[in-house]
RNA sequence: GUCCCGUUCGUCUAGCCAGGUUAGGACACAGGGUUUUCAUCCCUGCAACAGGGGUUCGAAUCCCCUACGGGAUGCCA
């Protein structure tokens, strides 16, 4: 248990944004690095925007990555209350004590916070010292009476005891507003770390959330892996200075730290998202994949029983996503899978499939049992009446026939897997077809 | 306009603080192999210090300038 008290503090849209989960995250991996507390506020003062379904996309966004917080909605905590729109005494208390030392005035309708013109010098953990000062007294509460983001922000941070504040690059100019308002209250400072950017997969500027791959919602819908979002995403921006690239989150929690945070913004790139969630797809113990793959598969007329389980063995090596998992393995559970005719023409020019089938299926028919032993002895029986060392001539074929696709999982095993009678089956039905 | 921040292969980055490396890794891409199957695996290749000046025997590394990129400059958050 340290001392150390971060906060994420989010608007909620009705989105959640990669930058955002970013952000969240790496206060979290600190947080859960330190031993200090993760605290989720919610800046719920856009009275229009902010309803209670766009809070659960960003609540249902953080428990997918596994991003738990300490303190917030749900959870309570002693610093409530989490949700800005019922913290406005606090705030006002808070205005009450600019005003008694005479750093708040009205103006025209709103109250200003009277600066104290000396630069801010900002130890930020990831970009070193910056210095700015502020050149004009700025708007606190608006001629509404309510208050601006730099005020709750900083009065919120400063009542909820946060120790350091970790957010985006585009608050770093933001950041001698904020301080001057600390000390004006009497307060010190907490520790900035202000982290780059993530910018457009292509063109300029930061990702916004109409591009490809900008919102969390996108990779629950296309099952991705949470764990593997979380490496990608704490890759962007930060890295642990050795060549590991593929980690468990614990093992991230374990490196992390602010000296591996870059300062140049970091362009994201969805085929390294999607490589880092093939390998953590992989890497998952075969329960796990299995249990995630019965859910993705759910439309597939699947029976109890072990054949699941094996087709699964053979998958899971091979398999590049959950997303296009039904794709790769259906014809395994249904007959009437489509036969791809792109394919179907590839191996024509490779000799008549017709005549290939039949040949297999006559080798097939003198095998005794159905192990991947006596199958490809059959195969290579077949290969060597037609002069050839090895059955390869014939896979496409037999594949187009079993499972209409050019690819797929290793030959042999597949046919011992989906067992005689359905590759029979298959087979007789590519013959048809071909008539 | 002003202020702040940044810039190493196409992309993410190591190396920079404590100057001497064939500038390393990964993704992507290309070629080859396992295998005249495959969305697997293995090998190889391609490819970068933004530009200029200075300091130094020596600069990706330290200093200055320029260019470019990003952000801020709201009674948005």
């Amino acid at each position: 248990m340290s001392n150390v008290r971060v906060r994420f503090a989010p608007s909620p849209t009705g989105f959640f944004h990669i930058g955002s989960a970013r952000t969240a995250l790496f206060n979290w991996l600190y947080a859960r690095k330190t031993g200090g507390q993760f605290v989720l506020r919610i800046e719920d003062t856009d009275k229009e925007r902010n309803t209670d379904e766009a809070l659960q996309v960003l609540l249902e966004g953080m428990r997918w990555l596994g991003l738990d917080w300490d303190e917030g909605p749900e959870v309570g905590g002693d610093y409530g209350p989490y949700f800005q729109s019922q913290r406005n005494e606090i705030y006002d208390k808070h205005l009450e004590i600019l005003r008694d030392k005479g750093l708040a005035y009205d103006k025209e309708g709103a109250v200003f916070f009277k600066i104290s013109e000396e630069p801010q010098i900002i130890e930020d953990q990831v970009r070193g010292r910056v210095e700015r000062t502020e050149e004009k007294d700025f708007v606190i509460y608006r001629s509404d009476g309510s208050p601006v983001f730099h005020f709750v922000n900083v009065v919120d941070d400063l009542t909820m005891g946060i120790t350091h504040v970790i957010r985006g690059e585009d608050h770093l100019s933001n950041t001698s507003k904020h301080m001057e308002l600390f000390k004006g209250l009497g307060a010190e400072p907490p520790v900035f770390a202000h982290i780059p950017l993530i910018l457009k997969q292509e063109g300029q500027g930061k990702m916004s959330k109409r591009d490809k791959g900008a919102l969390i919602g996108e990779y629950q819908e296309r099952k991705f892996l949470p764990n593997a979002v979380v490496n990608y995403l704490s890759l962007l921006g930060w890295n642990p200075k050795d060549d590991q690239e593929v980690m468990s989150v614990d093992s991230i929690i374990e490196q992390f730290d602010f000296k591996g945070i870059q300062k140049g913004g970091a362009r994201f790139d969805e085929k390294k998202m999607a490589f880092v969630n093939t390998e953590h797809l992989r890497a998952l113990v075969p329960q796990a994949f299995q249990g995630l793959a019965r859910e993705v598969l759910a439309d597939l007329d699947i029976k109890e029983g072990d054949y699941f389980a094996e087709v699964m063995q053979l998958a899971q090596p091979k398999a590049s996503s959950l997303e296009t998992l039904n794709s790769y393995v259906d014809y395994f559970f249904k007959d009437d899978f489509v036969r791809q005719q792109s394919v179907l023409e590839k191996i024509s020019k490779k000799g008549d499939p017709k005549e290939k089938i039949e040949q297999v299926l006559a080798a097939i028919n003198s095998v005794e049992g159905w192990t991947v032993v006596e199958i490809e002895n059959a195969l290579l029986r077949l290969a060597r009446q037609h002069g050839q060392e090895k059955p390869f001539a014939w896979f496409p074929t037999i594949r187009w026939s079993v499972s209409g696709l050019a690819g797929g999982p290793d030959m042999i095993p597949m046919l011992q897997v989906m067992g005689r009678e359905r590759v029979i089956r298959h087979l007789e039905k590519a013959k048809k077809l071909l008539n």
